[in-house]
DNA sequence: AAAATATACGAAACCGTTTTCCTGATTTCT
DNA sequence: AGAAATCAGGAAAACGGTTTCGTATATTTT
């Protein structure tokens, strides 16, 4: 309630003084700065950061801007957590995090909005296609910003990933280790970045990888399993490049009768809860999905202090989580 | 980049006309009001949102303050659905959604800050437990308020929660109208309202119910459920008070060789994403969580449009999810 | 002792809108 | 026709801080 003014008065100093003792500032004295602090405690005094906002021409914010449509945001049960990390990093050094949702169309005209309405500092968009129009509007943009997904080659911008390609050497090695040689990969199709990322790495330790596609579906994962169990020479170990083709593909073992560990071992990404919960509990290359929001909240903090950066870019580095999906071949 | 000063200088009138222009006063004629945008739009004019927020006294936004333990909202994977909810629900007006995080025992300096420093206009609490102490704090408040699930007995707030008592209607009713009249219930401790709710609402249909309790956890879900079928008379069907004890509920059928929807019926609550991908697929009775947003976003800009609004409070209302796991006995 | 420097604080500009109140012109009413 | 009411727009205050620059005093240097 009360105002810098009041403070200044009861203190008996200027106005400016007693800004420069909230804020800690060197020109005035410790005693001055402690007893105007004092005082201000007493009054109850805590800027108003309307006014904070206005004066520095800075809001201390950053928008996250979601371009996902609203089924498939919600089904990423990474997207809180990512989030929550951007929102974490940010906070620490006092910057809220505003969360905001747009259809693919209207994202520049978002974008354009938040950069000249001036209501945010910076921004971190989560899309997973980023348009050439938005690449340049970003590039010319005076607002610091981080996609968080890889941008198409030639694109300048900051971003932050996983390391797909890592990870599929990951997966790749651990069946290597268990003594797999004889593995199929069960993707997306050749358009899914994600997957033919995955599928590299994979390739890179295992080349004689037997490889087969379709949409990433609970129904093709299945589909596509019931296939490879058919073919002359069965698998050892499969690599489902993502949890919805793993989930089919456990389906179609089961069904084959199957018995996944003894007969065939399976491996995937991304650990989304049903990972854990599928009988047998599916081992997964999976990221820290909360740090990786840390780090582009933690990316985007020193674009904004230092605007001249120069571009950066970050990869998790995934990690192995064993559980009860693979086993040394019988 | 251009400022409404330098609109008002181009369109040659005042820099209030050019303000009253922009946000449509009726005291600036249509043909005036028109013209004047037409040269805002021309010289790229945006009103400064920082400037607004400080001459308004306005920020425009609200916090969606969420303070349960992180891997608990993590777990939750309704929680970006609500806020998306919620987010939409605002942006629609003008408003941005902040999002806000904070421990337990931070909550009351959290909210405090957020009034005193008047970052925002409003404030969307996510708590699973509302103590006396921020209760208080929030009635004395000036901040308009929301919280998001049921508080106390006594505290006047304006909250929005799950109809859990209905959900345990409809999920009884459900049941009875297949032919079930031998149910059991597996329920968390009595502590836990939502459960004891919707306990209330299975007995309001079902009064002959046998009820077990235990931890909400998918262990527990498995003991109780062994327990269960060792009763001299075996119940027809269950129903799990949340998805946790469900899945322990389905192994432990599943490894005493029950046949879920042959043998046995299973109902639960809340439509986690696995409640989907289970086998068999299970009957749930739910909400719609992004609709429960929608309605808290909704309901605080009431409040906020009318600070003088009488307490109000809103229940969403539940549906039954028919899958593959409830049908008639034999 | 005079000059140079450092220290601690104050005065005032500045940030860019919104909003209130006022005024002159036009219209309506009696 | 004169008074009252309405209309369209302008002048200026207000919002509450931050920051720059100036200055008096104290300290150090020569």
């Amino acid at each position: 309630m009360a105002t810098i003014r009041e403070v200044a008065q009861e203190a008996g100093v200027a106005i400016s003084t007693v800004s420069k003792a909230m804020n800690g500032s060197y020109t005035i004295s410790e005693e001055q700065t402690k007893n105007i602090r004092k005082i201000a405690a007493r009054m109850g005094y805590t800027p108003n950061a309307r006014a904070q906002t206005f004066a520095r021409q800075a809001t201390r914010s950053a928008v996250f801007l979601t371009c996902l449509d609203r089924n498939a945001a919600f089904e990423n049960p990474h997207m809180f957590e990512i989030i929550s990390g951007a929102q974490s990093a940010l906070r620490q050094k006092g910057y809220a995090l505003i969360l905001q949702h747009c259809d693919y169309k209207d994202i520049c005209a978002t974008v354009r909005d938040i950069m000249d309405s001036k209501r945010a500092d910076g921004l971190l968009i989560h899309a997973s296609v980023v348009t050439h129009e938005l690449s340049l509007l970003l590039s010319r943009s005076e607002i610091p910003h981080i996609v968080i997904g890889k941008p198409e080659a030639g694109q300048r911008l900051c971003w932050i990933d996983n390391n797909n390609r890592l990870s599929g050497e990951i997966a790749a090695r651990h069946l290597y280790e268990l003594g797999h040689r004889n593995v199929a990969f069960i993707g997306g199709h050749e358009s899914d970045r994600i997957s033919e990322d995955r599928l590299i790495g994979v390739k890179s330790e295992l080349p004689h990888t037997t490889i087969l596609r379709g949409d990433s579906t609970i129904e093709e994962g299945k589909r596509i399993t019931a296939e490879l169990l058919r073919l002359p020479k069965r698998p050892q170990a499969l690599v489902c490049a993502n949890n919805h083709l793993a989930y089919g593909c456990l389906t179609a073992l089961q069904e084959a009768k199957l018995h996944v560990l003894a007969d065939i071992s399976l491996i995937t990404f991304d650990d989304y809860p049903f990972a854990l919960y599928m009988r047998p509990a599916l081992t997964t290359v999976s990221i820290d999905v909360y740090e990786m929001g840390i780090q582009a909240g933690k990316l985007l903090r020193s674009c904004i202090k230092k605007p001249e950066m120069q571009i950066q870019s970050f990869t998790t580095v995934p990690v192995l989580v064993k559980r009860a999906s693979t086993a040394a071949p019988n």
